[in-house]
DNA sequence: TATGAATGAGCCTTCATTCAT
DNA sequence: GATGAATGAAGGCTCATTCAT
């Protein structure tokens, strides 16, 4: 028989490969990334550990990429780049938007905070996240500035924390975080 | 030389187990509790391995019992049952104490992060997270209600989590973060 | 377009056959047996792993048969099975000659040197490698005892251990052993 | 009851230390330093795994130490700098006693000559091991030419070749190989 | 015939924990 | 109480080999 065509094999790199980076970012959302084997990982994705490292060069690689395609798709959505200003009905959009994505990521965002606070990981994908978070920042800054606050940049510094910090709370425990009301309740007072 | 006391020989072990408990606070922030050998916080220590033993049951019981000690004394600190009612200068004085004991005990409270989002970590010391948690939020309700709030519990979350963000990114640079303008700005709007 | 004819067939597998070897020989000489990965020959190769293995059962199979038949043609150009005697002009010309085919495939040479320090390895080939060296052995045990010489044997195995020392310390640094001169003093002393 | 004294334990390491190197350079000399797993060397030790990584950072450093300090003893058999010049009868004794070596650390020399031939392995030792080879060919490049030879380098290196060669030969199978006849006819022919 | 995705045993290494002293 | 040598399970990773296509 003829072996598989060159179509048909990266298309099944392709699967495998989005199978393994979600079965990893569930196991290092649980386990955090020094406590999630490998082993873990295969067996959630249902594979052998070798075939993980065809696919990644090292469980290290793997967050990586992880992180790195997590981050690009977020800043996809909000494409904050798109003109540098914010208007009020975006600075809604924004606030809305992150809260949602939350719900649809929390094995993400789960990740995400744990990697924070160790920075022996954090190093891995430090450059990147500061990508992630350094524009948004500069906008918010913009934002506040144009609104005449005498001290924007605390401004955009604490809307950051309290993103960071709801968000944070809602994912310890979902069920029972009003995250509507408390989401009002920022467009309120920070608009 | 006469031998030890019985009050010496408790006194020693009162401060060995101290030192021990620090070591291992600085050692767990910087490296994580999975990251951190008890090889480490030993040497950190000054003692042998078989020492933290006789001290502690294994690593597991070490971090429990740095997290329950330090807990008592934030707690102790506030003491926020001793009427159940909060003033708006004991508000002031909450955020404003939350923030400077941040800046003291570093180590634990970067300790405390790292633990928050780890599930199997959490379940060993989350009931008593819970109770230190609980009894702020519903003071903070209470507050929140007398000023005849709509939806206290929301602004009592809300407050609890805006505390954890700052905290959190605080810690994790806190040469850059503008600490003090941000305290002002949450007394300002959640008072 | 014409099925191959069976020649044809015969013809190609033959030179993959051959293909696959010299790539294998080159790998294994520089990373020895036990370092050079499948993976590499055959991609040094050209080929996918599959193939390799319809070609040979297992690495080990492939490293057998490359022996074999690398001790084979050496015999072959030698031939010193012709009438048993060797004349002066002739032992002249098998020094020349292995010093000579030393330099032509100094990959094999080099896997032959790191096969017989290893015992395991030399298992699978020692037969062969005795019905190389003991022909040799005989015709220069021959050649001696008719010089009227004491002890032909000890004669004979200095030779052949001569011929291997020199081997080992050209084939590790090529550019800087003086060959020539040092052949030319083996000549002089053993004739 | 107390604990060991620090003597004790130092006892305790020198011999333990000196328990795995042995049975290490009998395992790699068996296996090469690839093919030796370092749980068979423990095995062979009679020791845990664990056990092997508290005297030695890596399997690599194990070879190292190996090496160095059996060059180190080596060279201080033979001393070869004490004057820099080499009588007909430190001759003698120098062939002599690199054979008498060769039938002690048999195991020793067949590492040494698994070594040799892997260049990925070589440099981890290559420059001790030219530490070693050096002085010994320097001093036969003077012994020769104060001879009046014409080449001197070619003639070192060639007995150097010759003593490479005969251990092989040896070591390959001690109890065939004439190795006094063939000390003999090299003294004679290289003194 | 030819491919390369997939497997799993085995490798080197780390580390929480034990225990003889 | 105090030490640190010793253990062994588990972790990350590699690679010869197989097999569906």
């Amino acid at each position: 028989m003829s072996p598989r065509t060159k179509e048909q094999n990266i298309d099944i790199r392709k699967n495998k490969r989005k199978l393994i980076m979600n079965s990893a970012i569930e196991v290092f959302a649980e386990k955090t990334f020094r406590g999630a084997s490998v082993s873990l990982i295969t067996k959630k994705a249902g594979i052998s550990k070798g075939l993980l490292y065809s696919y990644f060069e090292s469980k290290e690689d793997l967050l990586k990429q992880i992180i790195f395609e997590g981050i690009d798709e977020f800043i996809e959505v909000f494409n904050p780049n798109k003109d540098g200003v914010l208007t009020e009905e975006e600075f809604t959009y924004f606030v809305d938007k992150t809260f949602s994505l939350l719900g649809q990521d929390t094995h993400f965002w789960k990740l995400y905070f744990s990697l924070i606070v160790q920075p022996a990981v954090m190093e891995l994908v430090q450059d990147k996240l500061i990508e992630l978070v350094d524009p948004f920042i500069q906008i918010l800054v913009e934002y506040y500035s144009k609104k005449g606050i005498e001290n924007p940049m605390a401004y955009a510094r604490l809307l950051g924390s309290i993103l960071d910090g709801v968000s944070l709370n809602y994912i310890v425990d979902p069920e029972h975080f009003p995250l509507n009301e408390v989401k009002k309740i920022i467009i309120e007072k920070f608009k």
